[in-house]
DNA sequence: TCAGTTTATGTCGGATTTGACATACATACA
DNA sequence: TGTATGTATGTCAAATCCGACATAAACTGA
C-alpha cells in the first residue's frame, strides 16, 4: 500500500470524500481510500446501534480497543480486511455491507 | 487473520460457498472468506471482459503476475485490500463492486 | 472536584502480506 | 515438433499490519 501518502493525508487533518484529488493519489489509491471511510463509517454506526463499546468489539472480534479506535479514526495502518471483519463482527450482514459500500461519505474538510 | 485455516481450507481443495462450516471457522471468517470469493470473481470477470492478462493487471496495479495469480486463485496470503485495488484497477466501478458485493459465489465441491 | 467509562494516540516486537523472481504448467498455433 | 502467450506455484527479503500495552484525553455522573 502507498502508506506514507495516506500518513500525509491523516497528517494534514484530512477526511476527504472523492474530492480528495490533491496530492498524487492515484484513481484506484482515491476510491479504496473513500471505501474504506464508507464502511469505517458503518462500523461505527452498527456498534453503536449495538450498544458496543470499542472493547466489547474488540473483544469479539479478538482484537483490541486501539486498533478499533485507530479502525475508527480513520488510521492508514488498518487493513480494509480488519474493518469488514470489524462490521461483520457487529452483526452487520453481508446485505448490510453492501448497502454500505453503495454509499458514500459525505465530509466536512 | 487466521490464515493457518484458510490454509487448510485452501489445501483441501476448497472454494467455499457459505455452505463451509466444516471445521473451526467462525461465522465472521465464513463471511470474510465467501466475500473475498465473490470479489475474486469479480475481478477476474472484469479483467477478461477488457481483454487483459494476468500481466497487463498486474502492470496496472503495480504489482507482478504471481501475485494476481494468486490473487484470482483465491490463496490465503492475499489481503482484501489487494483484491479491492486488483478490481478498481481493471476500470471496475465502486457500483460494479457493490453489485459484486451482494452476488456470493456459486460453489462446485 | 473526583472517579468511572469510553475513546484516542504512540510505540513495539511479532505476524502477515508484499512484489519479485524462478520455474512449471497449459493452450494455441505454426 | 517448437515457440509464443498466458496462468499457476514456490520461495524469500522487505514492507506492512497486527495485538498488546501504556497513557492521554474526553465525557459522564457523583
Amino acid at each position: 500500500m502507498g502508506t506514507a501518502k495516506l500518513k500525509r493525508l491523516q497528517a494534514a487533518g484530512w477526511k476527504s470524500g472523492s474530492a480528495d484529488e490533491f496530492l498524487g493519489l492515484s484513481d484506484e489509491e482515491t476510491m479504496l481510500v473513500d471505501l474504506k471511510l464508507s464502511l469505517v463509517d458503518a462500523v461505527r454506526q452498527s456498534r453503536q446501534k449495538r450498544g458496543l463499546s470499542q472493547i466489547d468489539l474488540a473483544q469479539r472480534m479478538g482484537s483490541s480497543q486501539s486498533r478499533v479506535a485507530k479502525l475508527e479514526t480513520g488510521d492508514p495502518s488498518v487493513s480494509l480486511d480488519l474493518i469488514v471483519r470489524a462490521f461483520f463482527a457487529t452483526g452487520g450482514t453481508r446485505q448490510e455491507l453492501q448497502r454500505a459500500v453503495g454509499a458514500k461519505v459525505k465530509v466536512a474538510a
